[in-house]
Order: C-alpha cells, then sequence, then structure tokens
RNA sequence: CGGGGCGUAGCGUAGUGGCUAGCGCGCCUGCUUUGGGAGCAGGAGACCGGGAGUUCGAAUCUCCCCGCCCCGACCA
C-alpha cells in the first residue's frame, strides 16, 4: 500500500514555468516525474510505478504472443554501427563518447545491429527460424530540439523488437503476428490510436504502419478517412487523380505576361488579358530544388504548395533536401526565376518530378522559360514528360481518400509505434544467413517493431487529463484506489487502513491518503491530481457507517456502507 | 543551426543603477483549525546562471560563456 505519509512526493501548486503541454505540466506538478537536462527526466515513485506498469502490460503482450526478452547494453562500440554505416548515417542525433583509451562508443538510439549480431552468433539453419525477440531499455537520441516533455526526449524508453526469417512470406507472418500483439497492447492500455499507413523513411524496408494517438499536442499529421477507415502519414499520402483527356486542347500559346513571377501576379493577368475564369488550380508551379546537392524540378498545381517533409520522404536515399536559392539560379542561368516551365528542364538534365495531381494528359498554365513570359494549353505528356511521379503537394482536409474517394480528415497525434519490414538490409550488412533446407545460404530477413513506452505514458495523460489532473486508466495508474482519510479522530484512518488492507488482499492496489495534518481539501486536490481511478473518501460519512466512493474519469460520487465498500469497488473497477 | 522568449530560495514570481533583494506556495516551531489547496504568531532557506567589464555603487548597464522553453530546420 502506497501511504502518503511516507511516499517520496510532493506536489506543486502552481505549473512549472517550463512546462507546457499537458502531459509535462501534470507529470511534474503530480510528482511523478522531474527535469534533469532538455530532453532528460528522472521518474519519482509514482512515476516509476506508472512506467512499469505500462511496461509490463507491453511485456505481458510480447510474451503471450510468444516473443523472448533479451536485454542489450545501451553503452555500444562503435564497430557494428561503422558496418551498417549508420555511425556516420546517424548524423549529430548519434550520442557519442569515447573510454579512456580513446575507442569510441556510443549511446544506442535503436539496436538492429546488436539483434542481427546476437542472432548471427547464436542461429544457422532455417530450422530455428522464425524467431522474434525484443528488449525494453533506455535509448539515447541528441535531439535537435527535445520537446514536450517526456513526448520526445533525448533518452526515452523504447520497446523493440525484431523478427526473422527465411523468406517473404514468413516476414509477412511475423509482421502481422506483431500487428496483432500491437493491437492487445494499446487496448490494453488504455488508448485511442488510429493504425496508419506510414513511410518507412530513414529505415529502409517496404511495408509499414505507424500507431498514432491523437492528440492535439501530436508531432505527426494523418489522414483518416471517415468512409473506408483508410488511414495515412501525411508523409504516406496517396493521391489518386485521373488522366486528363488532352483531346481539343490547343496547342501550346505563349503569352505576354509582364511581372508575373508570383502565382498570384499570374491568374490576376490571366484573368485580365487572355479570358476569365482562371484560378491557381490552372496553373503549374515548378519549385527548384537541390537534393544531396542535385538540382531537382518538382511540379505541382499552383494553388499548393510543396510539402517538403512529405517530398522527401518520398525521395528515397535523399538525406539533404533544400529549395533553390539564388546561388543556385546563378548556376543555371537557363532557369529563369518566376517565369520555369517544364517544358525544357530535363534538356539542362536536370530530374523533373511531378506530383500525381499533375497527371498526364492535363493541360496546364506554366512559365515559358522566358522572362515575363508563360505559356498555355502545356499538356502534359505533349509538351513536357515527367521522369517520375512523386507525392509532393500538401495534403489538405477535404482531399479524396485513395480507396473510395470520401473526403478526408486530417488530424494530429502522437506516434507511439511503428512497424515495419525491414528485409535484408542489417542481414546483408552484417552477413546474417542460415542455411536452407538444400544445404544452401539463404539471407534472413527482417522486421523491426518499436513501441515508445515512456512516450505512450505521456499519450495516455494528453488523452485522458483534464484541468484538474492526471486520470488514469485502472491498468496503468499507480493505485487503482485512492483512499483519503479526513478528520482529526483516530476512527477515519483506521478505517481508511482497514479498508486499504481489505482491497489489497484481493488484488486492488491502493495508495492511502494517511497524512493526518493535510486538511480534507489538499488531500482532494491531490487525489485529484495523481489521477488514480477511485477515490474512496473516508470521513463524515462513517457517521451512518458508510464511504464515499468516486469515479475520477465521470465524477460521479456516491455514498456505500463500510460492509459493502469492497465489493462495490471492486464492480467499479470491472 | 535560424527566429523569439527567459534564467532571482524546492516551486511560482516582484524588483530598469542607490538602505539589510520583496511576495505567494512549500518547509520548520507553537497555538487554533480539519469535507475542497486553513488562520495567527514566530522562523530557516538566495554567492540574483557563470565570468569579465563600466561605475563611488550592479540582480539592474556592456561583452563573452552556460543553461532552459517555444516556433522552424532536423528526427526508426
Amino acid at each position: 500500500m502506497l501511504k502518503m505519509s511516507t511516499l517520496f512526493l510532493r506536489t506543486l501548486r502552481d505549473d512549472p514555468a517550463d512546462a507546457e503541454v499537458a502531459s509535462h505540466r501534470l507529470l511534474v506538478r503530480a510528482g511523478y516525474i522531474r527535469r534533469i537536462a532538455a530532453g532528460i527526466y528522472s521518474w519519482l515513485p509514482l512515476g516509476v510505478i506508472t512506467l512499469r506498469n505500462v511496461e509490463n502490460i507491453i511485456r505481458q503482450e510480447m510474451d503471450q504472443a510468444g516473443f523472448q526478452e533479451v536485454h542489450f547494453p545501451a553503452l555500444l562500440p562503435r564497430e557494428a554501427y561503422e558496418t551498417t554505416n549508420r555511425w556516420q548515417d546517424y548524423g549529430p542525433s548519434l550520442f557519442r563518447l569515447q573510454d579512456r583509451r580513446g575507442a569510441d562508443y556510443l549511446l544506442g538510439p535503436t539496436h538492429e545491429e546488436m539483434f542481427t549480431l546476437m542472432v548471427k552468433g547464436e542461429y544457422s539453419s532455417y530450422k530455428d527460424l522464425p524467431l522474434s525477440i525484443y528488449q525494453i531499455q533506455s535509448k539515447y537520441r541528441d535531439e535537435a530540439r527535445p520537446r514536450s516533455g517526456i513526448i520526445r526526449g533525448r533518452e526515452f524508453v523504447m520497446k523493440d523488437s525484431y523478427s526473422f526469417d527465411i523468406d517473404d512470406a514468413g516476414l509477412d507472418l511475423s509482421y502481422q503476428r506483431h500487428r496483432d500483439a500491437y493491437i492487445s497492447c494499446f487496448n490494453r492500455l488504455g488508448m485511442k490510436y488510429n493504425i496508419v499507413k506510414a513511410v518507412s523513411g530513414a529505415m529502409g524496408g517496404s511495408k509499414s504502419e505507424e500507431f498514432l494517438a491523437p492528440c492535439a499536442t501530436g508531432e505527426d499529421t494523418y489522414v483518416l478517412c471517415p468512409k473506408c477507415g483508410y488511414a495515412a502519414n501525411v508523409e504516406a499520402m496517396i493521391t489518386k487523380v485521373p488522366a486528363g483527356d488532352p483531346k481539343g486542347v490547343p496547342a501550346l500559346e505563349e503569352l505576354d505576361t509582364p511581372n508575373t513571377p508570383t502565382i498570384d501576379s499570374l491568374v490576376t493577368v490571366m484573368n485580365k488579358n487572355f479570358g476569365g475564369g482562371y484560378t491557381a488550380a490552372d496553373t503549374l508551379k515548378n519549385i527548384m530544388l537541390v537534393a544531396d546537392g542535385k538540382a531537382i524540378a518538382v511540379l505541382a498545381p499552383g494553388d499548393r504548395e510543396v510539402d517538403l517533409k512529405r517530398l522527401q520522404e518520398n525521395l528515397r536515399g535523399v538525406h539533404e533536401l533544400r529549395v533553390f536559392e539564388e546561388a543556385d539560379f546563378a548556376k543555371h542561368p537557363k532557369l529563369v526565376k518566376g517565369y520555369i516551365g517544364p517544358q525544357n528542364v530535363k534538356a539542362l538534365g536536370i530530374t523533373l518530378y511531378a506530383d500525381p495531381r499533375v497527371a498526364p494528359g492535363t493541360s496546364w498554365i506554366t512559365g515559358a522559360n522566358k522572362k515575363n513570359r508563360h505559356a498555355r494549353f502545356v499538356v502534359n505528356g505533349r509538351d513536357f514528360t515527367p521522369d517520375a511521379y512523386i507525392e509532393a503537394a500538401e495534403v489538405r482536409e477535404g482531399d479524396s481518400c485513395p480507396e473510395c474517394a470520401t473526403e478526408i480528415i486530417i488530424d494530429r497525434a502522437i506516434e507511439i509505434g511503428h512497424i515495419f519490414q525491414l528485409g535484408r538490409k542489417y542481414a546483408d550488412a552484417l552477413n546474417l544467413s542460415v542455411l536452407d533446407q538444400n544445404g544452401k545460404s539463404q539471407v534472413v530477413t527482417m522486421g523491426s517493431y518499436g513501441i515508445g513506452v515512456s512516450r505512450a505514458v505521456a499519450a495516455i495523460a494528453e488523452q485522458t487529463s483534464d484541468e484538474i489532473g492526471l486520470n488514469w486508466p485502472a491498468e496503468i495508474a499507480p493505485a487503482k484506489v485512492h483512499i483519503v482519510a479526513t478528520g482529526k479522530e483516530n476512527l477515519p484512518f483506521d478505517t481508511a487502513l482497514t479498508l486499504g488492507t481489505d482491497l489489497e488482499a484481493i488484488g486492488i492496489s491502493v495508495m492511502l491518503d494517511d497524512r493526518r495534518e493535510a486538511s480534507a481539501g489538499v488531500k482532494f486536490k491531490d487525489a485529484e491530481l495523481i489521477g488514480n481511478p477511485i477515490i474512496v473518501v473516508v470521513g463524515k460519512a462513517l457517521a451512518d457507517g458508510n464511504v464515499e466512493v468516486r469515479v475520477r474519469a465521470t465524477g460521479d460520487k456516491s455514498e456505500v456502507s463500510l460492509a459493502n465498500a469492497v465489493t462495490a469497488i471492486a464492480a467499479l473497477l470491472k
């Protein structure tokens, strides 16, 4: 039983000045966590219990699914990460350090290499597969900008699993098993979440989905179709636009459009000098970018910005992407800033990408590659041909669902889980292979599955807390029942202790506010701030042989006789 | 790394060149109180983020450094 008279806890009446989001503010105020440095937090007793509860639910579900727990050091030698190139690729986000001899080490940001090497060291036959192993451990990433308390920290607790299979069919199965296990986990954690299509990003690999916990403070944006349930990270959202019919479109015509370097000014001049009814959506934007030092052009409808994040995720393998600066234009004198058109871009040796909204056969108004000149009736497939189509234009609420064409909704969320099929990237690099039935060596194919454990604590706090405090689902609260004893006599305190003991005897965890010196008001405020699901007040009602039972989430109050209290409370927790 | 804000006691804060750095919460002692963050009285607790400078005099002005928060860039 957690007795508040001795619990290492001090709640704060005021919000901490450096906390903005609800989870951060309340976890600090309620005495769960304290900040040590930017993105680095200590966990106090209440926080540790809560974090453990989340961990244990995840652990149970992993074990249930037949995955086995292992544990790696957080402190790792450089070598393995050198082999997979991540010593370089991870860049400044990697915490690096040296031992006394000057040898390089790192604090693990994720452990693909270690898992791969561990399996390589033990297994060498297809008969040993499939295998899924996991760990729950602190990870370290020197984030450019830690933020929102424990939502994005530099040290955080993560559960990461890896699956090992001999072939793609096996990988599909392992992926599915993890997906199912994750669904069980997040359901038990009492979270609202969506499973959305994701891009696998820097990790490589093919199939990838994210588990997103919707909440206003989330960093991820995703789309959701209210009709068919299609869900995708905006970066992975697919655009389906029918091809245009170029028949009957007149030949390309160049026009005098003085002083129209922007889409707005172009639309104005078009409507003034070349017939009405034009909007920005009729124009074609030519965005010049530098991708890892190479110039590329991206086409998008004039009424939409190019979403650089989305573009970069879809340009596989590009590390650095930025828009053209003056110096870049200076290097490409044939590109007339403000009047670029796709008609000659390829002749300049620049790769031409088009957003799918610039569909084959569609006709556009765009630059004529001459100062103060634009062209209309510029048809995709006739007057220019993109090298490739790529999702680049911003996604908007109301855009069409790629599955059923219904208008999609856009929402924000915290990423709490990510599952993906890694394939053979790490097995190849680290030479993990097994012998198949024919005695032939086969490179193993892998999947990687993560859950942000400490982040889940924050996400649950975000989703469940209210103005007065935290409000945990029963399975993860520090205690299921928070008993408050009030008054100055011994009776309520003795009664509360007995009730707490009885509850614990049937497996219901209890936090007991047995502080004699604190006023009832303080105890109530603390109970609400701390956020255990059931609050039982042992005080005034005792005169009638009753205790008061409150439900934190709903605010419902009722009096039950002391004799029935245990069963009544147990029933509420069902 | 760019932009913005900030750093005064455990927490929240006042204090724009001039007495011993002020207040609230929390903490300690005593008395009173005890169903919604109690009252009274007394007390402890601050090298005012660090360093250098300007000045008769610096929490306050200048420069450098460190740290924190927010937006962006970045980020399995």
